[in-house]
DNA sequence: CTGAAAGCGCTTACAG
DNA sequence: CTGAAAGCGCTTACAG
């Protein structure tokens, strides 16, 4: 708008002239902080209410330090998937408890570079909230850095996320991804299988806690990973198209391993349907656990065998460890709490042939 | 925490302390307004950086009105689908404009009560945002009455939603539902149904457009909804779960139609599986349209014929018709741009019987 | 119980 | 080119 018509908006001195009373009691009867008699306080609330005065949170966290009722979630990618879900309901907790909570994200996978997230880091601190909570899948340590900071500087800040903790002195809930595909690997030697295919979503191959803890399953039983069986991708598509991406390139293979590992359960049921469509029947000729255990699991070509990434834990343990900072003022040590996923064996996987 | 050690942070007075001059010559230096000598603002600037100064946007803001890099962005629900994605890619372009957009999201579908929503209104608010997205989708007219006086005030703000245009006088585009749902049932009906079904989600029966528009398609060959065929659900679960919820009670019902139209993708795809195990095939004893075109459509147990609710084209013109207004300063009246979805035919729809 | 005054950290006319 | 001063809208010792 060109014309900058900005109604003058009502302030807490416009209620207190016409009060007719000082700012600083107007304040106190709206706020109820000190003292104020019972019939000044009424005159103050009626008037501001009369004028649909609002006080300016901007003006107030100037003049008093911290945003005690906001709690920054900072995440990088909001994905469709159960760990969006997650956020929601971390997010929806915290409504709950009068808490206003801003989601500080950068659209989608692929679009992350550090400048981006320190930004959005610096726009989130830039709030003062009371706490953050902070989804470290992806982030880089120089945006930690900036977390600790906040910490330092007596900010409460709660971490989750994959695998290793985070570089920051605080409370986190790790998910202790690398067992969880040990017992995908598992479940899949035990019913036979000894050639096993890795697809990981957002690397270009299955990094490190994925592979590896597959290849030490592998191992026990003599058997290894093959290179033209690791499967990955640049994470910047859906997680369906991969999944689809991945079956044509799966059909393609001269030799084709008897089982997958599929880290995303909408990438593994887009797998399954494309790979069916190729001819292949799943468990007959070909077994496939997922990774999430996603509300979509179930409901694919076949019902998805898969690991539950124990979204529901992460999410209580991020609540309980902010509550006892927030409410019951404890003060202690940074906590670390890791919590395990379990399979779901549903009905892509038998023995092998 | 409870000793409350805040290290002190730098400010522009200690900024222009040490570099021997005044807070206005270092303002002006630190932002390029106004003339500085080149000399003082290399010192300033070294200082600055030397000390690790930071403006505090609070204070800025206070001092100057409207944040004029931050856009907000407004939305009840952030469900697991291709609305989400959506305004990924919006909040994505609006990064790479050089925006801050944080998100102003309620938990789930179910816990958006009015109280909650004008909450959720006012605290975007509070940040003074240069312009508002807001997605209008279950947004209540006493939150848009706030908005609408951000607008009064010389704000810009874009609405999206379906069908009807909200109540407020701004730019929108409006995605046409209940056209959608007519392209849905004419597809149906040529393939020579009468008997559809309806299944919507957050509603409890399906609601005014989808249901008269269907009803209307149906007219024009002589036939009619039956009451018995008419599902909904109170939308506070996934949708997967409310598809196959809505499979069960398919399966259970004494007459079925030849045809579902249900309006959600992923709820489309758990209701054909399970109703596929229970029995049922696709297309040739149920045909079932979906709508959004979700990345999961393809990949269901059979492909899902839907409904493309034309995600890109929404996004396209949000981003432009916010543009007009922030970068050419159009000023002009607002705008309403009328979005349809399309047609994509897959594998479960066919002639009944 | 009430109010004058200082202060939060910046920006911006306005006067040199 | 530079700076003293007022102001953004509130809160909070501090003094009545």
């Amino acid at each position: 708008m060109s014309l900058n018509q900005a109604k003058k908006t009502v302030t807490l001195a416009d209620v207190a002239r016409v009060a007719g009373i000082s700012k600083t009691t107007a304040s106190h009867a709206l706020s109820g902080k000190g003292w104020v008699s019972a019939a000044t306080r009424e005159t103050v609330v009626r008037v501001a209410s009369e004028m649909g005065f609002e006080v300016d949170p901007l003006a107030r966290l100037l003049s008093n330090g911290r945003s005690e009722k906001t709690i920054g979630f900072f995440t990088l990618d909001i994905d469709l998937s159960s760990r969006t879900r997650q956020m929601q309901i971390i997010q929806a907790q915290l409504n709950d408890m009068g808490y206003s909570v801003p989601i500080y994200a950068y659209g989608y996978r692929g679009r992350d570079a550090l400048e981006n997230q320190l930004e959005l880091m610096n726009n989130l601190l830039a709030q003062r909230p009371r706490a953050i909570v902070c989804n470290t899948s992806g982030v880089r340590d120089e945006v930690l850095e900036r977390l600790q900071k906040f910490v330092d500087e007596g900010g409460v800040a709660v971490c989750y996320g994959y695998s290793r903790s985070a570089p920051v002195r605080c409370d986190q809930v790790i998910y202790a991804e690398g067992e969880s595909h040990y017992l995908a690997a598992r479940h899949l030697i035990e019913l036979g299988h000894r050639d096993i295919g890795l697809f990981n979503v957002g690397y270009r191959k299955p990094a490190k806690p994925f592979l590896t803890e597959v290849q030490r399953a592998l191992g026990e039983v003599g058997a290894q990973t093959r290179e033209k069986w690791l499967f990955g991708n640049d994470g910047t598509r859906r997680y369906e198209e991969d999944g689809a991406r991945l079956g044509d390139e799966f059909l393609a293979l001269k030799s084709r391993p008897s089982a997958m590992i599929v880290a995303n359960d909408y990438a593994a049921v887009a797998f399954m349907a494309r790979v069916t469509r190729g001819g292949i029947s799943i468990p007959e000729n070909l077994s496939v656990v997922g990774h999430d255990d996603d509300a979509i699991a179930p409901f694919g070509v076949v019902a998805l065998t898969t690991i539950s990434s124990s979204i529901e834990a992460v999410t209580v343990s991020v609540i309980e460890l902010l509550n006892s900072r927030l409410l019951r003022d404890y003060s202690g040590e940074p906590r670390l709490v890791t919590v395990r996923g379990e399979l779901v064996v549903r009905d892509s996987t038998a023995a092998p042939r």
